[in-house]
Formats: C-alpha cells, sequence, structure tokens
DNA sequence: ATGTTTGCAAATAGTTTGCATCCAG
DNA sequence: CTGGATGCAAACTATTTGCAAACAT
C-alpha cells in the first residue's frame, strides 16, 4: 500500500474529504526534508495547483498535525517564551494549551550528544522536550 | 554578591548601560517561575514603572539572550515549522539562523523520562533539542 | 443534496524598525 | 557632553476568522 493510499485511508477514517489541495500539500510535505513553514509550502505548492491560497495551506495542516501525519517542530507559532532558569531542565509542552512545564532529571542532564554533532556545531544548550496533553487538556 | 550585582558586572562587561527599566525587567525575570513571552513581562513590570513600553521589554530580553542571563525556550517567535520526518530524530536549532538540522542516536532514542512525568502527561513525542550555532553563523 | 472545504478579505497578534528625545556614564 | 537607550508610530510578518461560492461524497 503507498504512502498516498495510506493517507487518503487515514483522511477517511476521520471523515476528512479528499480533496486535490489535500493530496497536492501531502505529497509536497512527503517530498520534503526540511522542516518547513506554512508559507514554504505554499509556494512549492503553487507550481502545480496555483490558485491554492495559503489560508488552504495552513487550515490543511493544522489539520494534518492533528491527525499525526506531520508533527510539529520548535516554534509552535505562539509568542517567544523565555526561560529564566538557568539550571540544567527539561520542557514538557502542551500541545492543548501551549504551556511549558519544567523537570528535573540528572540521567537526561548527562545524555551524550553524538560527536558528528559536537564537531559541526558549537552547542550553547541542550534539553529534552516532550510534546503530548496535560492533564486539563486530555479531560477535553 | 546578590544577583542583581552579578546583572550588572555582566552589563558592564558587555557595555551596556544600567537603566531603571533594565533593572526592572531583570528582577522581574528573576521572580518568574514561568516561561514568559514579552507581552506577560510588560504587563508585570508596568505595575512598578508605568511608562515603560513593549518594544523596550522586547529589546531587552533580546539583548539579555543574547548575553546569556535567560534562554529562549521552544517558541522562537518565528513562523511554525512543520517536521513531515515522523522517524525517531532530534534537532539541532541554531541561533543565528533558525535553521534546524536532524540527526539520529539511538541511545537518545532510548532515554527514559522520569516515571513522574509519564504519569502526570500524555506524552505524543519525545526529542532532544540542542540549541547553538551552526558553521556559518559560527563564523560571523 | 448537503455539509465540508475553499479562497478571498479583513482582523488579529506579535515583533521589528526608523526616528526624535532623553539620560547614563 | 555624547552615544546608547527609550518610547512612539508605522511597518511587517504570520496566522486566524467570517463568509459566500464551490466541490466531494
Amino acid at each position: 500500500m503507498s504512502k498516498l493510499d495510506q493517507f487518503i485511508d487515514k483522511c477517511k477514517h476521520h471523515h476528512l474529504k479528499i480533496t486535490p489541495q489535500r493530496i497536492v500539500i501531502f505529497k509536497s510535505l512527503m517530498n520534503s526534508k526540511e522542516h518547513p513553514s506554512a508559507e514554504m509550502i505554499h509556494k512549492k505548492v503553487k507550481k502545480e495547483f496555483p490558485s491554492i491560497s495559503l489560508d488552504t495551506v495552513c487550515r490543511t495542516l493544522t489539520i494534518f498535525t492533528e491527525i499525526g501525519i506531520v508533527h510539529t517542530a520548535e516554534g509552535h507559532g505562539d509568542p517567544k517564551r523565555f526561560d529564566p532558569n538557568l539550571e540544567p531542565h527539561h520542557h514538557f509542552y502542551c500541545l492543548g494549551c501551549g504551556r511549558l512545564t519544567d523537570f528535573y532529571s540528572e540521567t537526561l542532564d548527562q545524555v551524550k550528544i553524538p560527536d558528528e554533532i559536537k564537531q559541526r556545531f558549537n552547542i550553547v544548550h541542550k534539553r529534552l522536550v516532550l510534546n503530548g496533553y496535560c492533564e486539563k487538556c486530555i479531560k477535553k
């Protein structure tokens, strides 16, 4: 079963209509090796589907995230947040309400970063980031 | 030496003037147990310093981030980014240019999440996130 | 047929920039 | 005094929402 067929099944399962816009956005995502923004996707799909609007791309990406076709990377679109806690710690980010919760774990603080990465980049800060839903948002 | 004195030293070291606005923002950050946005800080400091503008808060927070007084949390203010790569992987985020780089490590994939966190939250996704500077941005 | 989806336009949100004034050093 | 910092206004970027028309089922 092709990826596209799997995608169509998933849409049907969630009672989503299979529109040409959704298909073209899906294909673009599957060909992407990057971490595209809505606007980057829009530019790419416009070549194949010139009449598509940026809004449709935004909406479709939100839906795709909800049904697990893509994930969001760091940068959730909400305002920039600052962290005055300079102690080593880790974050849980609630996908429902956006709340960030700190947690601590010496084991996690000590996880090794692959040498290849240490060599290529100047690392200022490391942190385990969990995405999910907090108690309040599970209930809804 | 108090935190405030350390802060003043740090400012001097970076040739930054000690203005009442900067002091009041610094104090507000030190009292914060959260991950405030610029606007949240602005609301808080306005009580103590009513004439302060949101721009000053934004600018000051940017400066504070540069000199290491605060970190940025996930959510860097740039556009929302999507990740079509659903394989377990980790991210390096360049603080200079915003580029996200994937990397893989089975050891990291298997890091244990503290039970306390697993119980409190419904975790969809976990990822190690590194912040730092890529080759290109180091040169600048 | 009918209810979802689309595209447009307008609204909203958050941040940045230019510039004149002000103030810390 | 003097250059950096501030506050205001405007510009800018990214996203969301309301609505009529279009389309998938």
